[in-house]
DNA sequence: GTGCATTTCTTGACTCGTTCAGGAAAAGCA
DNA sequence: TGCTTTTCCTGAACGAGTCAAGAAATGCAC
């Protein structure tokens, strides 16, 4: 649970205007990890029973950009976001489910950051997912597999 | 340039009729690597002019399950297809015009599977997007950059 | 080669996450 | 408190991808 007033003073700190709606759904990614956006609205409204899903989708943009939030989309999925940021975490997939969850890095920073073969591009961020099956699909679907 | 007898071989070998279609859609993704779905319909087309979208998708789906084509969807773009499948590769997308390009894995075979801390998953893959900017937006958006 | 069961393709409609647009409301500074 | 700017709301629209049902083609058995 997080307090209403440090969220105020995180969304100051990156010089976002403070509003019931960002409160709301700074607060409900906070709440909700890896929650996709209709999850997101749905929390909201349960502080704010009135916001617009389009408010919801410019806050979640505007966090974005602030990097207050992180914004992850496995393919095949649809946005999901998370409020943990700046650690270079990454994500398991469950194939099945389609559920996250986190994975710290063991590689330190930034795996295969060598710039080497790299085509010229310049790159500034590794993004390492996972695929795999979580430990409940992996029970149900092992037995059956034709 | 493929063959066109070598695609058919490629197809039968998986246990996949050969169809007008579906030769004309491998051909097209051996053709254009990470070229998204519209793009391969436009190339079939030039075989096939009145392949349907639908044709498409559905052998898109086909290819994809029969582990000939690999489907690639970074975050925020559409569904890119390629033909290099079963060598553990990875991309460089570009931040701003999208542009995909290829990386050869140094790492070995798959980097980060210690199956550690991995949440009870069992992970059968690791995928890695490096994201940076192409050589000719790196150029163009360094400049000016306020 | 023919016939037949099965798979695949075509047509056309539709879903749903996300974005666009314009006016109303709220935030924050003087 | 008043004013400017940003943000939010209402409502419509977009587009990648999917669903459904019937027509056509594939490939095997004969």
């Amino acid at each position: 649970m997080v307090d209403t007033a440090q969220l105020e003073g995180t969304l100051r700190g990156v010089g976002l205007r403070v509003t019931r709606p960002r409160v709301a759904v700074l607060d409900a990614v906070h709440d909700h990890p890896h929650a996709d956006t209709d999850s997101i609205i749905q929390a909201a409204r349960r502080d704010l029973p009135d916001v617009s899903h389009q408010a919801v989708y410019d806050v979640l943009r505007a966090l974005t950009d602030a990097g207050l939030v992180r914004r992850i989309q496995p393919a095949g999925s649809v946005a999901r976001y998370e409020a943990r940021v700046g650690d270079n975490h990454h994500h398991v997939v469950c194939r099945s489910c389609g559920s996250i969850a986190d994975v710290d890095c063991a590689v330190g920073e930034a795996p295969c950051l060598h710039g080497d073969a790299d085509h010229g591009f310049s790159i500034d961020e590794a993004e390492i997912v996972f695929w795999g099956l979580c430990p409940s699909c992996s029970t149900t679907t092992n037995r059956g597999k034709s």
